[in-house]
DNA sequence: CGGATTTTTGACCAATGTCAAGACCGGTGG
DNA sequence: CCACCGGTCTTGACATTGGTCAAAAATCCG
């Protein structure tokens, strides 16, 4: 197989994986660690939440993690790889939604039409934990905690797409795009500076609303200037501030 | 003050208004409706839920039911008027996120953040319900339908927000956000081929991320070739169907 | 190595933004 | 009642960003 091969050495920022937890600990990376790690869980808690996980995975690059139209049961949080959420419309051309990287939750926009809205597609080899949504709600009415951090991060979904929505120039999506990238990446504990992007520049453009041609130029044009670094698919920024200026109209968290 | 002169008269799709319920019927727009009508709540649980409810208002053309940066602490149901959502970056420029009609929840997006992450501004005389979200989130631990609400109507607005973001002309945006209003103020009982846009063009061009000399003149040109009748803030829909055909590449609910 | 796929680059063009002027509309005060 | 005023809306002329098309280059993978 050799698609886990990362596991074996040095856990690089490349293809970040999260380990297993225990009992106790729970994935470091995991959705609910929030819940989890210092946030006074009872060991009761933790174990059932712990109970109700199950990995699933892994899931070759192309694969689907879930389709449009299946009937909604489960959310899913990545262990490692990429996924994108997209739509595919009677002509075939796809609309993608959102990427999601080690530690983010799949599939909370199903639980209101109660079917997936969305295919899940691996980028690359993937593995998740699966929540079985009927069992985690119920969890919620006895865990306070877990209750909160659905809301929690059902709000913030909510807050990231309609940011999203802001008319801008190209490069501010993309510098934009870069920048949060290597946050969320920075955020799980992975490196922030040099990341790798899993998707190609069709499904950056896409995402972003442009021509794949725009990303290829505006890349390069920011790689000409200093900013970063392109070399295929992995980028190294070298000034995140002048980025940051670039994206700053796109008023973030 | 005679803002609330409509309520004497028949209730018109114009000025909607949400009847005020009791305690068994609740109001008949109401963010909470689906909850109480025909869902089987029992009598207390929908007493419990009524006793939460405060009714706020009213708001004129131009108030903030809240601020950005104020500290969270209630989602508010709109009664009847139009709130927008917006943010203002530091050069004043704005961006507006959301309409809200009444029926609708504004605020769901401050859970994460604990704070308001954007102003929530009258757009006409505005009434809401305040919802304690303490309160309502407890509420939430011990009637099923409560949490099961929540969480669709905050599942629902991943959905849709994170299908605004597709790149399209402004045709099909402005086709989109007619309809749209149109289906919602259906959803609701209220007309669905004559609405009044309480917002100006410039707020629905920037929420459209367009230019508002754009809004002009994609409606101007709807109502030549007899899609819609415009007059001033006055829309009627006379051809749904083609509007529908314009607006199809936005893949729908 | 060879074919397929993705990415880059260039030339051109159309959709839409910008700027500016004028029309309209509602409210206010003479 | 009318004239004026401020804001909103419409319309026109023009500029610009970014999309489209096409071809070359790079990359991937068996």
């Amino acid at each position: 197989m050799g698609h886990d091969e990362t596991r074996n050495g040095r856990v690089t920022p490349h293809n970040p994986i999260a380990d297993d937890g225990d009992e106790y600990k729970f994935c470091s990376t995991c959705a609910f660690g929030a819940v989890c790690v210092g946030r006074g869980v009872d060991k009761i808690g933790l174990s059932e939440l712990h109970c109700l996980v199950e990995h699933v995975g892994s899931y070759r690059a192309g694969e689907s993690i879930f389709r449009t139209g299946d009937r909604f049961g489960a959310i899913f949080a990545v262990r490692s790889g990429t996924v994108k959420t997209r739509l595919v419309d009677m002509e075939g051309r796809e609309l993608i939604l959102g990427f999601y990287l080690p530690g983010e939750l799949v599939g909370l926009n199903a639980i209101h039409p109660e079917i997936y809205p969305c295919d899940a597609v691996a980028l690359d080899t993937v593995e998740v934990c699966r929540f079985l949504f009927p069992a985690l709600a119920t969890l919620a009415m006895r865990i306070p905690q877990v209750q909160k951090e659905l809301f929690r991060r059902l709000s913030k979904d909510i807050g990231d797409a309609s940011l999203r929505n802001q008319e801008s120039s190209a490069d501010e999506r993309l510098a934009g795009f870069v920048l949060d990238l290597s946050a969320r990446y920075a955020a799980r504990g992975f490196s922030g500076q040099s990341l790798h992007l899993s998707m190609s520049r069709s499904d950056i453009a896409n995402y972003l609303g442009l021509a794949s041609e725009t990303v290829s130029r505006v890349l390069r044009r920011f790689q000409d200037g200093g900013l970063l670094e392109v070399d295929g698919r992995e980028v190294t920024i070298t000034d995140a501030a002048a980025l940051r200026d670039i994206a700053k109209n796109l008023l973030h968290r």
